[in-house]
DNA sequence: GGTGATCCTGCTCAGATGAGCATCCGAGCG
DNA sequence: CGCTCGGATGCTCATCTGAGCAGGATCACC
């Protein structure tokens, strides 16, 4: 395609799709033939010269989702459009609420639904509708109560997504890391918590969200780990935490010895099972989402636009 | 529209537009008749959910022309696309590039061209081609040669558009601004320069750009102006130069006593010309463009988007 | 200069799309 | 309870558009 040509592209797209002409005006207007418009047009489209945007909060990407699927595997994924985006929280929100929209319309209804918890997994039981499903029940997969400031946020969450799915929640009543193996052992041999990882390991479908291993992370923020903590695990290779449990870029575990002490589903129990949805959004996860995602953690995955595009170019 | 429409559009845009399916698919997709969903894209495109932008230097925005040419009451307007640029230089070539390849489709084609000369002049100089046309002299309409800095760019300008236009340059040979009122008059009625203003009032068409009135302007750049004269024309309400002569936001000269000092031909000789090609861009000039298009100054304004939208802002 | 390959052009034709229209549905009202 | 009216729905039909194809120009290579 010589110069000319490109400019006559350009020429013909414009009014093609800013002044709304039919490609046989067009010709008329270039002089040339409609069919030699219509090709000019197909080459702007096929050189990327004309970029078409949908700006709407609930937009998808269905391009990367679908080389989401065949190129990493994935059962399912969603993608939120970044297009029009202004702040980190509106990425945030717009990927609970993809998430949120992906549960409700998910067929078979799950009858037990394991949740793990943190600022996602909040935004997301708060996206859901009342009614988006009717009778799913609810179990923790992680500890994680009482040591949270804002108290009671991972219960919180859980019970949300359970009432509005007209079914009821159990919590795990366990924190999320203990100081001592031999506590934590003493708790997960406790009947009731003993019961409720059981439950939690019956579970149809998993949804879970991934954190960041940096300073930041709900873990520092809970009081389950010194920000010394994770720039230690930082060194030994960790990029984030999948429902507490620190991983390498691999997804194996960084520190067996800190995963031995956190209570709750261990990661080959999460990729054991059939539906297993992660939420992860945001540039400051896009390591532990390709972690995740190369270890299999998860077969569905919710996220952004920037995120996904950075999993594909890997 | 409600929110069950608004979300349809969007799923439906998404497959018709990223997955390139037929409204018949998308019908059968999401249970809808053909004709709901070509309701609905129709709704998505005119509520603005789907922008379609051409990524090209030298895309140009046709509505926005239309609407300056109809609500600004010019002949012609050229706006070029911002989509894409990075850097102010960038708008600048896009800008320069556009009005050379107006000039170049310019019918019929002028047989003496006015220009002025400065930072855009020379750029619009060096986009044209070889052979633009085949004969245009080309003669200076204001002053500005040997202060330059840069030697010569005044009359490089000049002698190139004509070269490449297959004629010749006529320069006017005086400073732009004379320090006292006689010398001024002295140098206007000199046979020469004399002559070269007559030959200026007789061009066919003027080809011209507007500086800001700021310390970067050329008149400061090249000792004509100090910055302290700069700041008192400001003062005055200046908002930016046309053929050297400082002007309001409303076009009417800020300084009689220093546009007496200004050689060249004046504002009201341009506006009396039937073809007054301005070309203007940068967020530095909005003011000045919108004071040039105001008062009527030009006839055709080259643009780029954001300028123009300011414009009809206004 | 001949020859084949390649690309480009303008065409036919079928499928996709938008305009306009009759019909239907539900809200509001007597 | 029946009536009217506005808006949505599904249709017909004309137009627009893209796929595929045959003929012709162009070019490299012999």
């Amino acid at each position: 395609m010589d110069e000319i040509d490109e400019l006559l592209s350009i020429r013909a797209a414009e009014l093609y799709y800013e002044e709304n002409k039919t490609q046989d005006e067009i010709g008329q207007a270039l002089r040339l033939t409609r069919w030699k418009v219509g090709r000019l047009l197909a080459q702007a489209k096929q050189r990327g010269f004309i970029r078409i945007e949908i700006l709407h909060p609930r937009a998808r990407r269905l391009p990367i989702e679908r080389r989401l699927r065949d190129e990493r595997g994935l059962t399912d994924a969603i993608v939120v459009s970044s297009a029009g985006v202004v702040s980190a929280e509106e990425l945030q929100a717009r990927t609970a609420q993809a998430a949120a929209d992906y549960l409700t319309a998910l067929r078979p209804v799950p009858r037990t639904l394991g949740v793990s918890w943190g600022r996602t997994l909040f935004d997301i039981s708060q996206h859901l509708r009342n009614g988006w499903a009717a009778g799913v029940n609810v179990v923790q997969i992680n500890g994680g109560v009482s040591l949270n400031r804002r108290a009671g946020t991972a219960a919180a969450t859980a019970v949300a997504i359970a009432q509005k799915g007209g079914g009821s929640a159990t919590l795990l009543p366990s924190p999320a890391i203990l100081e001592q193996l031999s506590t934590k052992e003493a708790i997960e041999s406790d009947r009731v918590v003993a019961g409720v990882i059981d439950l939690a390991r019956s579970a149809d479908a998993y949804l879970f969200s991934a954190g960041a291993a940096d300073h930041s992370s709900v873990h520092v923020e809970s009081g389950y780990l010194s920000t010394a903590d994770v720039d230690l695990l930082v060194q030994k290779g960790a990029v984030g935490d999948v429902v507490g449990r620190y991983i390498d870029s691999d997804g194996n575990i960084v520190d067996p010895a800190l995963d031995a002490r956190t209570v709750g589903l261990t990661l080959d129990e999460l990729r054991a099972s059939q539906l297993a949805i992660a939420v992860i959004a945001g540039s400051a996860k896009h390591a532990v989402a390709d972690a995740v995602v190369r270890s299999r953690l998860c077969s569905v995955l919710v996220t952004d636009e920037s995120t996904a595009l950075h999993l594909l170019d890997g």
